[in-house]
DNA sequence: TTAATTTGCTAACAGGCGTTCGCATTAGTA
DNA sequence: TACTAATGCGAACGCCTGTTAGCAAATTAA
């Protein structure tokens, strides 16, 4: 798969990610990751600063490729509606390239302590402000008849970040079929899918 | 309000749903609970059992408000789009009701220990399960043109239960409102609106 | 009044927590 | 070869955890 080999540090993050995302991060301990890699507690410290340190890294990874994505999608000269769906898509496979990373992001980025969490909310905020404007776009020339651009967009993310409770790579749907389904759903409705 | 007033078993349950949901169940210690409720640690034992024992009244009393709002629509002899209109609304009005236990409900049931998390996800499929017949019988009979009831009520279920995020009771949204909106969106689409 | 119940305090327990320290071993590099 | 960096051990630290025990007030019921 890939070519070079994970570093200790990254095999660290990825146990890690994993322990956070099915039993949370406060009920995860230092002793149970190290168990899970192999050698003792404080031997991760040769490699991490902190517990929250893991936690830090794999939340702002995360924030950092859904910013990636969506940047892909901001700028085309699309329709708002084929927009919205664009953005759907690349949230979508953001979610599902990671399940285990997103569910960290979307659950335990609570636990991140200050500054970290202020900057966690300015940039959710900042991500949810650019998708507010493809709905209002998209209102403002007729192709959406709602007019809540906050509630729909807070339904919208809503639908979308429940997919890491259930996803499994080997599932029959792929990311795309499954971005294709939600976009249908959110804008067609179960009465014109 | 109420005529009764609360026992101090009430008033402890109540304030560790607060904390419970703004902090998370592993996050909040006895000594943060007793804090808030003016008096030592050691003293919240003589009214409750312990720690987890809050936990399970309140996961299973918002289970038990969940089943009894859908038992009333479950048997009305209406169309599928309908009824499924009146669960949506249903489901709102529980969750708006008690926001801060709906959290927990949501969000920390993971923490129940056995037997009491096999009964919680024995009651939670048994009413998502009521919610895909509602799906099934609307594809069967032509309402609804999607295909995959699962996916369906996975999304339907995510979007609502984002509410006891944001929702307010202070607002200038009704739960009625709300649920209104939500029926509206996910049956008519953001197009059809 | 007396008796029972509710409510609370203080102190302590046994164990778990994240983290540090000094030291050893291994692997990579020149 | 010798130096350096990566990796790990094991013991210990100071603190925090849920919970218990024994006792004392306060409240309520009879």
């Amino acid at each position: 798969m890939s070519s070079t080999p994970m570093s200790r540090k990254e095999q660290i993050d990825q146990v890690a990610t994993s322990l956070f995302k099915s039993r949370g991060f406060a009920a995860t301990t230092m002793r149970d990751l190290a168990l899970e890699l192999g050698i003792e507690a404080g031997s991760l410290y040769s490699h991490i600063k902190s517990k929250e340190d893991i936690l830090q890294r794999v939340c702002f990874k995360m924030a950092d490729e859904f910013n990636a994505a969506f940047n892909e999608v901001k700028n085309q000269d699309v329709p708002a509606g084929e927009k919205l769906r664009l953005a759907v898509a690349a949230h979508v496979r953001v979610l599902t390239k990671n399940p285990q990373a997103a569910g960290v992001f979307l659950n335990e980025w609570r636990h991140l302590s200050e500054p970290s969490l202020s900057k966690f909310h300015d940039m959710r905020f900042q991500y949810e402000e650019s998708l507010r404007e493809i709905v209002r776009e998209g209102i403002a020339n007729g192709e959406f008849k709602v007019t809540d651009e906050k509630f729909v967009v807070l339904t919208l993310l809503s639908s979308l970040n429940w997919l890491h409770m259930w996803y499994k790579p080997e599932g029959k749907m792929s990311p795309d079929e499954i971005a294709e389904f939600l976009s249908n759903l959110l804008l067609n409705g179960l009465k014109n899918f």
